[in-house]
DNA sequence: ATTTCAATAAATGTCGACATTTACTTAAAA
DNA sequence: TTTTAAGTAAATGTCGACATTTATTGAAAT
């Protein structure tokens, strides 16, 4: 009989999820310390499992470990998000022009159906933003779309978390104008072109301009510590 | 008293770094399993810092994890590494546009002594490869020189160990004609002119000319697995 | 001989306790 | 009052043992 997928997840994973989430919402506010004992007594667990989850998110970026001291949430930086920015453009455009090579034609009819619904949203909701989570399905389909478990891991396992994070804790961060919408569409089309340079291009744009309304609102609005 | 750096690392680094060590020197070789019993009695350690030590490791990429059937060293196959190579390109190609923006002047000065000292290596061994640790220590200084923690982490920490453990375990894939010295000069002068687009793509093509090279090596030579 | 199943052995997951280092508090001295 | 230092409390690092799951062995049945 095949093997299905296991009922009971191990403890160890299990904290590294609930403790990436409570990251990621701030409900473990950043630069907050993990102590360990506080937290076993908390969750109602042993610190074995807990040291293996801290280091685990510690692979993720999410945390900062120093030998003797403990760990801490990351701190968002100015600097550091726009540092993740210019790594997501180098990463996200090598995904897209690899996706334009190598994305199975139902993972293009996926595209579409997020973008379609992106579309139905706007004209609904007049001038809204795109759902986080659909703008995040559709640039996750489109990087896994590339066939580059090495790209696919250094953006969703190594990257995303740290941008949902800012995003979550910075409304002003939040998608986006009619303009994604377009470069979204853009994209997908050179995609269903096959044409690799055009969807590399058009990608590079589309995480650049994201860059610079985080730039731009971040000069005027509030300087992040 | 200003603190210096500590005697005693903690076992779980020391570990980590040993580990590591032996992975990219095939001293444990690729797709082994990491058992924890035994290495825990073979190197005379508890399991606990141990296990710390292979959640590192699979932050590095390095390992594999399965819950329940334990962790076994990543196997380079063909596609692993031409998919490395390409993220890399990503990302080295960025680092060096930034290089040429943020390098200090001591830093520059740094890549002039590497590449003279690649240069002298070259006359005195007629025909003679770059040593690896000469050409690590290039990449290394132009990728820290980017100033991007981000781009760096994810170079150094996690496809430098990969690429290593390739080139370690593959002597076909070890540097390099005279053409990487000349194409090391090129990004040096793209740097030096603080010119960003020349060094990004100077540093593309270097990068692009070494993953042509190896799939044209393996294609013939030796078809990994 | 091959397959299936039960019993056993071994490995990973988890826990609690001890050791050592770091952080804090309090008292003494300047 | 401020600073320094000793002593105490707390936290991280490490260890060994138990629990549970997985892998292996061997015997029985087809």
């Amino acid at each position: 009989m095949s093997q299905t997928t296991p009922l009971s997840n191990t403890l160890s994973s299990e904290l590294t999820s609930t403790l990436r989430d409570a990251i990621i919402t701030g409900e473990i506010p950043q630069g907050a310390k993990l102590s360990e004992t506080r937290l076993s007594k908390e969750l109602d667990v042993s610190r074995g499992p807990l040291r293996e989850a801290i280091r685990r998110l510690e692979g993720m970026n999410l945390i900062q470990h120093v030998p003797q001291q403990g760990a801490r949430v990351v701190t968002m930086s100015m600097d550091l998000i726009l540092q993740i920015y210019d790594t997501r453009e180098a990463l996200e455009s090598k995904a897209g022009s690899l996706a334009a090579l190598n994305m199975s034609s139902q993972e293009i009819d996926q595209l579409h159906r997020l973008i379609d619904a992106q579309s139905k949203h706007m004209r609904e909701n007049s001038g809204a933003f795109i759902p986080a989570e659909s703008d995040y399905a559709f640039h996750e389909t489109i990087i896994r779309g590339s066939k580059n478990k090495v790209i696919e891991r250094a953006l969703l396992r190594e990257l995303y978390n740290l941008i949902k994070m800012f995003r979550y804790q910075h409304e002003f961060a939040r998608n986006s104008t009619t303009n994604s919408l377009i470069e979204h569409r853009q994209i997908v089309y050179a995609i269903e072109q096959r044409d690799s340079e055009l969807a590399e291009v058009t990608t590079r744009r589309h995480i650049a301009h994201a860059r610079e309304r985080i730039q731009r609102r971040m000069q005027q609005q509030e300087p992040l510590q």
